[in-house]
DNA sequence: TTGCAACATAAGTCATACTTAACCTTTGCC
DNA sequence: GGCAAAGGTTAAGTATGACTTATGTTGCAA
């Protein structure tokens, strides 16, 4: 590796402007300091990069491989710097989101679409996952920010939680859910802790995790054995299932609101009010966000309110 | 423009190793030294690469862009610099060389095939001209070195020629020819002054001045006045003409050896020995040849004595 | 709690990039 | 042919700024 890369700017400019004074004048500098310049860098490399002709520095062959690297470079290099600059002024430049795999395909695309339309030079990475893989891509500062579900961030493997910063921004309703088939044939309006635990469970991983959460919330009680009769880590297949009378499964309720509306799909309810689930808007602590970033975030809570999921600070 | 490129450099190790420690390291300077690069760098470009995590460096989204232009920029030098090393070694890279159209048509892609044979790492750019455009490549450095006609080489709007060095390589007689059948129709074995000034001429310019010059080697005459039938600035159109009848013209020998030999193509002798047009290697005096550039000049020379246009030095 | 690991900060030192000034060489002009 | 101009090189001194050393800070692990 080059000792001093600076030098190789100096070359950039003796080689395009094809005499060492004009290169001086552009670097603010004397003639001098070039000509030692390229020597210096002709020492390093051992491989002269120009042939002194009178008045003239001609490139050679390894003058002219060493400037067709660094052209692209130095071009690119500057209108990167530009593209940061110009990223202060207005938004610009790709987002990197994470977001929960439902919200990210149910709403996401429409609120980009949205966005772009206003700010179209803003592109967009959407990574979608649960906490267990954004959080850790955050850390690692692979996506700008990410949308979490809160109720399920109590892990205590991701770490430390105070590196980041949560801001609640939306609000699901988590419910347990199944097809008015397979309620009216089995759960028959017994809402009881007893019966609703006999019941036929599909479960998005194999310790039925959430749904023994929601036992938890509703009944207050833990160590439950369940009948998991189909694992699947795919919330879409989740739904299928249920609306195929499989069994009962954990829901955002407004996933499925229009089979909810139409009684094809039914919530239990009990005394406790339904689990409400957050989505946090995530990022380090300690990260000055981009113009670019404060822009879509008022512009995600915007959109949220208007979609009615937004955070409900009056419920508890 | 940045101020200071090498900076990068330690922008590009710290990214890649993740750490400004593990940085400082493999550049051979104290970890501060690290850290302060790392913030004149932000200051410089107003954005923050890294968010300052706990014991980490985490890149932000302007982290992450400089780096995409950044590595690229880094590997190819890399990669740059061993080739520019390895050619000390062996003969390796592009020869760009300049020759004249017959010349470089003929022999040059069998020289460089057998030379390719040897040294599969070089590869070529061959510049078919005339002096006129060759020289100036050369002066601008588009390329390593020229073949060219010497005897042409007299035109003094190339410039001072002391700034090349020429080394005669090949010699080619150059003679007025035409076909057998316009021989015996026209010429009749007349080979006097007036009697050849009379023919039909197939010429390169329109002023014939290789023509001219022709007479003025064999006859000692100037200010002649010829009847141009065809003016075509194509050698291999010339060669062609003259086998279709067309009249006279000047041609390297060699080039039509084969109807030479056969009498297809008749050359006019006089009392005078023929032109023998020298074509040197020329190069820019002062520009250190490569070891590939010596290499490939020394494999010239013998192919060319194989072909035995090698310059004959005992002739004159 | 302590120690450690990684980064930030401050101040002083030293390297080196730059300047100034001289010199060399070719070109162009009178 | 002599002289100035233009472009580059060389040499020596200066001054910027990069690096070091030492110290401070902060979370994590033991």
């Amino acid at each position: 590796m080059l000792q001093n890369i600076d030098r190789l700017k100096v070359f950039y400019y003796v080689f395009s402007k094809g005499s060492a004074i004009s290169a001086a004048k552009t670097l603010n500098v004397s003639q001098s300091a070039v000509s030692q310049s390229i020597q210096k860098l002709e020492n390093e490399i051992k491989s002269p990069l120009f042939t002194r002709l009178h008045k003239q520095l001609v490139p050679t062959a390894a003058g002219v491989r060493l400037f067709a690297i660094t052209r692209p470079f130095m071009a690119e290099l500057d209108t990167c710097l530009k593209t940061l600059e110009q990223a202060k002024d207005q938004p610009f430049g790709e987002l990197r989101i994470g977001s929960p795999v439902e919200f990210g395909k149910a709403y996401l695309p429409a609120i980009v679409a949205a966005f772009r339309k206003r700010y179209p030079d803003v592109t967009f990475y959407i990574k979608l996952g649960d906490q267990t893989t954004l959080i850790p891509m955050l850390k690692k500062g692979q996506i700008d920010f990410a949308l979490v579900d809160v109720f399920q961030t109590q892990n205590h493997y991701l770490g430390n939680l105070d590196i980041y910063h949560f801001l609640p921004v939306a609000e699901e309703e988590i419910i347990l859910a199944c097809s008015k088939q397979y309620y009216e044939r089995s759960v028959k309006k017994d809402h009881s802790f007893k019966h609703l635990t006999l019941q036929n469970f599909i479960t998005y991983r194999r310790d039925a995790q959430v749904i023994k959460s929601w036992f938890k919330h509703h009944f207050g009680k833990s160590n439950i054995h369940l009948q998991a009769v189909l694992t699947v880590d795919s919330h879409q297949a989740i739904i299928s299932a249920i609306q195929h009378h499989v069994g009962m499964g954990i829901l955002a309720s407004h996933i499925v609101s229009k089979d909810f509306q139409r009684g094809q799909i039914i919530g239990i309810k009990t005394s406790k009010p339904e689990i409400k689930n957050q989505i946090s808007l995530t990022q380090l602590q300690d990260k000055i966000p981009t113009l670019t970033e404060k822009v879509f975030e008022k512009f995600l809570l915007k959109k949220i309110k208007q979609i009615g999921l937004q955070v409900d600070r009056t419920a508890k």
